[in-house]
DNA sequence: TGCACTTCTTGCAGAGTCTGCAATGACTGC
DNA sequence: GCAGTCATTGCAGACTCTGCAAGAAGTGCA
């Protein structure tokens, strides 16, 4: 899409995403500024590059077709890796090193796109870890929520990574998790 | 201070701090819309309970203190135990009942509040412990990253926990630790 | 009392994000 | 040629947040 392209392009040059307006990006990009908003619901969406959302539905139904048998923990990574590999990080089509670029410079902007998602999402699979787990619900128990939150913490030190250290990112990902598993 | 007062009281009866606009808090406070911005920098602000915001120098000053021969992890979780306990949410006052409430209805609010703090915090903490461990720069190993992330998600677990169960917190981040420390 | 100084508050104008609505024009199928 | 759909747009408006300058109120001092 031009309209991200011109984004990217513009807060780039500009110094960050935070120095674009969006009437910028909609004169860079040919369109109004109204159109903008018909294509992104945010103007932080223009700086996003998941092809696909996951929901919390589909990462808790993920979490359900792991073997009951499985070490929970070891279920979370699957999933995790699932996450990943399906979000599209490891396209790197030039499409998209304008955006790998902006992340490296401004990496508070990847905490941001996924602020939104993010505590849902947490919740929903703390609540379903305890399921799985066989007691009740989440709140007798503190290592539900703790696990979701190392998931997803050993997901953004893998991202991180990435970004300095180019490396399959499913790599990074069962290496932090062999490090949470086996103890800090 | 009132405004807060204001504020909460408001995004409860509302059913979110963001069904509520600054207008109406300042009337309620019986202050102009623009003095609230002298008090507040966002509107979000005035749903912090916080007395006081660690920054990301004081933070790894902290981690400083620690002793060279403590396993890396354990001076973490002081750490991250000291900024609980200096930051308040152990200060159950009447005064911000409410607040503890609109929290538990809205955990979003949390993260949202955290969101600028988070990022720099994190990072500068991660370099810190990589000089600790004695190696190079940030970005050569994921341990760094990955024990910063895991330390946060700890102490949003315990906060999230308190948040139904009230216990100490200081207990609660000692046991997700140990969860941590021991592994997953 | 009168004068300077500081601090708090406020109004105003303006930038910027985002939404709802209605109009226009292009394209599609029949 | 006509109806229906869809993308695009303008417009008006709500809302957050900022800079500036003007008042109001209090404080210390001669």
């Amino acid at each position: 899409m031009q309209i991200r392209g011109a984004a990217v392009r513009l807060a780039l040059e500009h110094g960050g995403p935070d120095e674009v307006t969006v009437e910028q990006i909609s004169q860079a990009a040919d369109i109004s500024p109204r159109t903008f908003f018909n294509y992104f619901p945010t103007k932080d969406a223009a700086f996003s590059l998941e092809p696909h959302q996951w929901t919390a539905e589909e990462i808790v139904a993920e979490l359900r077709t792991r073997p009951a048998d499985e070490p929970t923990a070891v279920a979370v990574r699957e999933v995790v890796k699932a996450m990943a590999s399906a979000a599209g990080f490891d396209d790197f089509a030039e499409e998209w090193e304008l955006l790998q670029e902006l992340y490296r410079r401004h990496p508070e902007l990847f905490l941001r796109l996924r602020m939104d998602q993010v505590d849902r999402t947490m919740a929903a699979l703390a609540d379903e870890i305890a399921v799985r787990l066989g007691g009740g619900a989440v709140g007798t128990d503190l290592y539900p929520t703790l696990l979701v939150g190392a998931a997803f913490a050993a997901l953004q030190a893998a991202e991180n990574h990435r970004r300095t250290n180019p490396r399959p990112l499913d790599e990074l990902i069962d290496e932090a998790f062999d490090l949470l598993i086996k103890g800090l």
